[in-house]
DNA sequence: ATAATATTTAAGTAAATGCTTAAGTATTTG
DNA sequence: CAAATACTTAAGCATTTACTTAAATATTAT
């Protein structure tokens, strides 16, 4: 991506399956970034950039508390990518509807 | 993406804008690939690199018909997605309840 | 003040992505 | 059969991505 778009797409940040993990961690509540790393293999400081990605799309904030730093899910931004997919949802339905349809048919 | 994950991946899929115009084109019924193409400024192997990858996940089917190569949208691949994000919109319509009943009680 | 803790920023790198042009491969038409 | 049409495949390239390690920053504890 990004000979257009950037860094603020939220198709491209829940692209990533590291960041999802992320959010789905954050479901259980905020956390500071060490606990958050925590089941990750990979490094801190890449942890941290997936929590840049992240903010900047505001899938997550971010409150300074102490020398800790607690992130925070929104998941607001992702009613975009909601929108978009319910449009097919409403197509796959009204397909399997006409399977449907077709089985009692018979 | 890819270091673990790959070619497989339906977030993957999405996060392209192009990808994602293309599924939206094929809303209004299947076509073949110089049709599907017409929109986009990029040229048409641009195009058919990106029906690989929706073709690799499900989310096309092709189908020949003489020289031309019919696409046709299979959007039960979505489900995924849309499984995901709706666990998400559990967490932010609680949330929006929680600022209901609190605006309700003030 | 010094050391420890929590985290980010910077710099570098290998791999992946999205594109391009050129060269195939089928199929159909003249 | 030769030329045209509709594509795909291949090869190459600039950018972007997801990491890494090392260094910087900020806060707290000693």
């Amino acid at each position: 991506m990004s000979r257009t778009t950037a860094r603020s797409d939220i198709f491209h940040a829940i692209a990533d399956p590291t960041r999802r993990a992320i959010l789905d961690r954050l479901q259980h509540g905020e956390q500071p970034v060490k606990q958050l790393a925590e089941p990750f293999t990979m490094s801190l400081p890449a942890v941290s950039q997936h929590l840049q990605v992240l903010c900047d799309v505001g899938l997550v904030t971010q409150q300074r508390c102490g020398r800790q730093r607690i992130y925070r899910l929104n998941p607001t931004p992702l009613k975009e990518v909601s929108d978009w997919v319910s449009q097919y949802e409403q197509f796959w339905k009204t397909k399997l509807d006409a399977l449907g349809e077709y089985l009692e048919e018979q």
